[in-house]
DNA sequence: GCCAACGTTGGC
DNA sequence: GCCAACGTTGGC
């Protein structure tokens, strides 16, 4: 079964573009620094999974496309005593137009969403397949 | 183990 | 740039 998920990044440090001029359009998923996160890239993020880009820090902020996860958990290079962990992501594609986050917040079947919670901090988040379904709706 | 101070995230 | 929210640190 395919999972979702949502990573944040900050389209002026990396965005779904920069994604989009890699090699093979897969960059390491790094520089995550959250407990709560490291476990999620460590031990559930899998090889097929299916992840929501958001751009965080954005005008607006909102979701932008969608990405694979091509590799699983495994440690950054250099690191000593925090092991911290990163995933391969590869560019699978870019909405027309974004989803921002009114519009999340305005669809009532993605209230539920961790980002349309205020407060939330975290980088990554689960999404329900649910929840999925509907976004990939406006997507397209 | 409590909790105040501090740092970071991220919407606005 | 402001500031609310919240994670982390470190003194006790």
């Amino acid at each position: 079964m395919t999972r979702y998920w949502l990573f944040k990044s900050e389209p002026k440090v990396f965005s779904i573009d920069d994604l989009a001029r890699r090699p093979h359009k897969t960059a390491p998923w790094d520089g995550v620094r959250n407990y709560q996160v490291r476990n999620m890239l460590r031990d559930e993020i899998k090889v097929g999974d299916l992840v929501f880009f958001y751009h965080s820090n954005a005008n607006p902020p909102g979701i932008v496309g969608l990405m694979k996860v091509v590799k699983a958990g495994y440690p950054e290079p250099n690191q000593d005593r925090p092991v911290w962990f990163q995933v391969d992501v590869e560019w699978q594609k870019k909405f027309s137009s974004m989803i921002t986050l009114d519009e999340i917040k305005q669809n009532p079947l993605l209230q539920t969403m961790l980002v349309a919670k205020r407060g939330n901090r975290l980088s990554i988040t689960p999404v329900s397949s649910e929840e999925s379904k509907a976004i990939l709706k406006m997507s397209a």
